[in-house]
DNA sequence: TTGTAGGCGTTATCAT
DNA sequence: ATGATAACGCCTACAA
C-alpha cells in the first residue's frame, strides 16, 4: 500500500508537506506543489479513510435510518438528503429500521458506535416513552413525524393540518360519507394518529357525522394493505363516496382495491393520499395529494444535522424544531 | 471519550484482555470477561470503528453505486442487497451516480479511497470502452446489463431475451403493430440496445416487419418521458396495438399517456414492461412485465463480492459472471 | 514555506 | 489465560 510516506520519498520532501497539498493548504510552494501531486500520481496514491477519521475524530459519512428504503416516500427522500449532504461533502450510509423500534434503536446505537458523525433517524416507532434513550451526545435529527419535545432536533410534517385539509377537499368536491384508511397507531403521537386527527377534525369542522364504519385501519403503509382495505370499505356496504389514505403507497394501493371493486374513481369516490410521491402523478387516475415539501425538508435536516456536528463540547443550542409548510395538489381522483 | 484503556483500568486488565472480550475470543475466562463485561457496561464504552479500521485494514462497510436511488426499481434492489449484506455483517453505503458516466467513475474512484471494503456498481454508463478503469484492485461488482468480459465480477440481466420474451407475449396476446419505448442507446451492450435487440429478434420470430416509427426513443428512463413518449406514438397516427417498454417505470409512464391519448389498456392497446417492480402490480391496469428474479440477483451480488473480499493478496480467481433467470408475469395490461 | 515529534484507539504478534 | 509491545497512516501543534 502506497502511504503518505512513499509520496513524500518519491517527491524529496517530507510526509507534512504531502498532507498539507492533500489538503489543500495554502502555504505551499506551486512547484514543490506540483512535485507532490505527479508523486501521487505516479504511486497512484489514495489517502487511507480510515487513519484520517482516527486522527481527525470525523469520518464524513451521516447515517439515514428509514423504515424501509425501498418504500417510494424513503426513496425519494433519501434522494434528496443524499444530494443535500454532498453539497456539504458528506457520504450517507442507509440503514433499514423496518419500521419497528428495535431497528430504531438499532440505528441509534450504531451511531454511537461513531461510524457516522451524524444520524438523520427517520422513526416510526420511537414514542414519547423513549425520550431518554435519544438523550444521546451524538448529533441526531428527527425527521418525519411530529414525536413530541424530545431531546433532539426535529423536522416535522404537518400531519394533521395536512390531514384536515386533505378531507376538507373531498368535502369540498362534494363528498358527504369520507373514509379514511388509516395505518398502525401505537402512540397519541404517531403519524397515523395525527391524521386521524385531522381527519376528524375536518369532519367537525363540515358538520358531517364520525362513523367508525368508515374507517379502515391497517397494519403495514404498504399498496397491498392499501387495496385490502379499499375491498373491504367497497364491500362493507357502508357506502362512501370519499377516501382519504393515510400515505400516497397506500392510496395508490387503494386506487386498485377500488377498480376491483368495480368503484369509478373520481366519478363514485374520491382518492386523496398525504405525501405527493412523484407517483401520485402517472397513476391512473392521477392522485390528489397533500405535498409537505420534501427538499425543503431534507435540506432542514441536514442543515441541522451539520450544525450540531459543528457544535464543540458542551456549547450546546436547545433543540430545534421545523415543521414543514405543506400545499395541497388536486389531481383527477378528486375529480380535479 | 471512554477507551478500551479505561475499561481496562476499571476492571484491572489489561487493554488487550478488553480487546479479547470485546471479539469474542474464546481464551477468555469467563470470570474476567463478566468484569470486563461489567466495565464496559458501566463506562458505557463504545468501540471506536476508526481505530478498528485503520488496525484491520477493513470498514465492514460496502458500496452500492445507482443511478438514481429514488426509482422504484434501485430502491427495491437497495433493499434486497441491504438485507443480504446484513447477514454478512456488512452495511451499505450508497452514492448516487446519476445515471451518468462521470457519476459511476467517482463511485470506483470512492471505492479505491479504501473508504469501502468492496463496491457493488450499478452501471449505465460505462462501456465497453471503459474496461480499463475497471481493472482496479478493491472488490467491485457490476451489477444491472450484461456489458462486457471485463475484469470484474458481473451479475447481468436477462435484457435480450426477457425483451424477446416480452414482445413475443404482445404477439401471443394478438397484437401486430408493436411499438417499443427504448431508452438511450450509448453503445452496443446497453440495457437499452440488447432490449431493442431482443424486441427486433421477437419480430422477426413472429414475421412481423420492423417499422421505425413504432420506436419512440426516449432520453431517461422515467416516467415522465415515458407517458410523453406515449403521447408521441399515439399522436403520430402509426397504429399500434401494443406497446413494449424498456422498464417497468417508463411503462406506468407510458399507461398514463396513453390514458391521456384516450387509448384503453388492453383493449386499445397492450403494455408490457421490464423489471417487475412491485407497483406494476398495483397499477391500473395491472402491469405484465419481466421478473429477472432480484432477490437472486441481489443475492448474488453480494456473494461474489463477499467472496472477492475474503481473497487473500494475489490469488485472485478469474472474473465470474452470472445472468439471472427471469419469467413473464402476465397482468391486466396485456389482457391477463 | 517546510519539517519534527507525537499520538489518535485498536489489535497482531509474540511472550509468559 | 493474560499481557507487553509495536504498529496501522494520518494530521495537530509547534519549531525552524
Amino acid at each position: 500500500m502506497v502511504t503518505i510516506q512513499d509520496v513524500a520519498k518519491a517527491a524529496g520532501v517530507s510526509p507534512m508537506t504531502v498532507s498539507h497539498v492533500i489538503n489543500d493548504h495554502p502555504h505551499v510552494k506551486s512547484e514543490t506543489r506540483e512535485r507532490v501531486l505527479r508523486a501521487i500520481d505516479e504511486l497512484d496514491y489514495r489517502v487511507n479513510v480510515a487513519a484520517r477519521n482516527l486522527r481527525t475524530g470525523r469520518t464524513g459519512t451521516i447515517g439515514l435510518a428509514v423504515p424501509e428504503i425501498d418504500r417510494p416516500y424513503y426513496g425519494q427522500l433519501a434522494a434528496e438528503i443524499i444530494k443535500v449532504a454532498a453539497g456539504h461533502h458528506l457520504r450517507v450510509a442507509i440503514e433499514q429500521t423496518g419500521a419497528s423500534r428495535e431497528g430504531e434503536l438499532a440505528a441509534l446505537a450504531l451511531s454511537r458506535n461513531r461510524l457516522y458523525d451524524g444520524l438523520i433517524l427517520s422513526t416510526v416507532g420511537l414514542g414519547p416513552a423513549d425520550t431518554d434513550l435519544l438523550r444521546v451526545d451524538h448529533p441526531v435529527v428527527i425527521l418525519g413525524e411530529r414525536i413530541f419535545d424530545g431531546p433532539v432536533d426535529h423536522v416535522a410534517m404537518p400531519n394533521s393540518e395536512g390531514a384536515r385539509a386533505a378531507t376538507r377537499h373531498l368535502v369540498e368536491r362534494g363528498c358527504r360519507r369520507v373514509a379514511l384508511i388509516d395505518g398502525p397507531q401505537r402512540g397519541e403521537v404517531d403519524v397515523s394518529s395525527l391524521r386521524y386527527d385531522g381527519y376528524r377534525e375536518a369532519l367537525d369542522e363540515a358538520g358531517l357525522p364520525f362513523d367508525p364504519r368508515l374507517v379502515a385501519p391497517i397494519e403495514q403503509l404498504t399498496m397491498e394493505q392499501g387495496a385490502a382495505a379499499a375491498r373491504r370499505l367497497a364491500g362493507s356496504g357502508g357506502g362512501f363516496d370519499g377516501v382519504f389514505c393515510v400515505t400516497d403507497t397506500v392510496a395508490i394501493g387503494a386506487l386498485r382495491g377500488l377498480a376491483d371493486s368495480g368503484l369509478r374513481v373520481p366519478h363514485d369516490v374520491k382518492v386523496i393520499g398525504f405525501d405527493n410521491i412523484a407517483e401520485g402523478a402517472y397513476s391512473v387516475p392521477s392522485l390528489s395529494s397533500i405535498d409537505p415539501d420534501h427538499a425543503l425538508m431534507a435540506g432542514t435536516a441536514v442543515g441541522f444535522l451539520v450544525k450540531r456536528m459543528a457544535e464543540k463540547g458542551r456549547a450546546r443550542q436547545a433543540p430545534r424544531e421545523f415543521v414543514s409548510p405543506f400545499s395541497l395538489v388536486a389531481r383527477e381522483s378528486t375529480g380535479g
